[in-house]
DNA sequence: AACTATTTATAAGA
DNA sequence: TTCTTATAAATAGTT
């Protein structure tokens, strides 16, 4: 294989960016069929996978693989991506996402350009990440509401219950207090139900 | 490029799987590297992104990028995949589930195992999805039994309420009937607070 | 898009 | 493995 300058013709070309608008597109038609035979002809000889993906500088994606499926190859390319705590993560880290009310006006935005198929992948990319941060977001925000809710439901029942358990036993008390005709006071002191003074009612046996 | 057959070098060789088993090793390492090299010059001469992902027959990954991050070319890919309803999912939908007890017997063994990493890559990749699914059903879930809680805790706390009021305002009535002294008996019909049998009490005033 | 002079990649051998 | 070398293949510039 060569080293520092290259070439396969007429003459050397030494490997950088080629300024020449046609001839870099000629070029890299030309390249990118080479390289994808070239991934078949591994595959073939070596009994390997071979995934490719070329995207061109107008933004054309040209993917082939050969061997295992592409979904199996990238899968087992991203299970070595989380091994390595290195890279993982890695440009999540630096996405400045938006807020809630400037993504949801700009969903709407994007859904009705979508209609008319006027969108550009990489927004398309930019939406799915900011979406996918967003749902994140609102999943743990929503099991976080929900369990406050319940907590606080919870917290409720029980004092609801107590104070239910001292009316009951008030009204126990009243209904004996008249049953026996006695005249002793009884109210529990955690009387809530209004602010009636505090009375002293006859009690018998 | 070369079309039927195929070589480089002393003689031609036909693009068929090479049996002898370390010629094929050379030739991967040999071809792999020129892959490569030929993919990073892709990319510097035409400015364009190229990831390679080479998978050799006994298991091992190799993978290289150049121009946008790998991470980058992979979403743009995926786009083009979601966008094409027809490779969607392509392999998820065969997938057999596990039941959740037998899922977490296998990651309890899985977690040991990997202790001592001698879990081979086509397992874990099983375990990725197996959980992945797992994941998503367990939140589904999750979010059923929190929304159910919640309805219930609403409605104990209607009864609760309801039951209060009741009793409080038989307190009030009975109350009523002591400080008046009055023979009149008024017991509200929903009297839910054990199980006293019906009575008569004297009202006042 | 085809041609062809050259450079590069690489198969076989050491 | 790595290096060497003869030769096939890829391709830069031209038409």
């Amino acid at each position: 294989m060569c080293r520092k300058s290259e070439a396969m013709g007429r003459r050397r070309v030494e490997i950088k960016r080629i300024e020449n608008k046609s001839s870099r597109q000629v070029t890299f038609c030309k390249r990118r069929n080479g390289l994808m035979e070239k991934a078949r002809q591994l595959s073939i000889l070596c009994g390997s996978s071979v995934a490719l993906f070329i995207v061109s500088s107008t933004g054309k994606l040209y993917n082939s693989s050969s061997g295992d499926s592409m979904a199996k190859i990238i899968s087992r390319f991203k299970i070595q991506q989380a091994d390595d705590p290195e890279t993982l993560d890695l440009e999540d880290k630096t996405q400045d996402y938006l807020s809630h009310k400037e993504l949801l006006e700009i969903v709407q935005r994007k859904i009705e350009e979508a209609k008319g198929d006027n969108v550009s992948i990489e927004s398309l990319i930019s939406m799915e990440e900011q979406l996918k941060s967003a749902l994140s977001v609102i999943r743990a925000r929503k099991t976080e509401l929900l369990m406050e809710l319940v907590k606080n439901l919870q917290d409720k029942e029980k004092l609801l219950k107590e104070k239910n358990k001292v009316l009951a036993s008030e009204v126990g008390k009243l209904k004996k207090i008249l049953e026996t005709g006695d005249e002793r006071a009884v109210m529990s002191p955690e009387n809530s139900s209004g602010h009636s003074p505090p009375e002293t009612l006859p009690l018998l046996k």
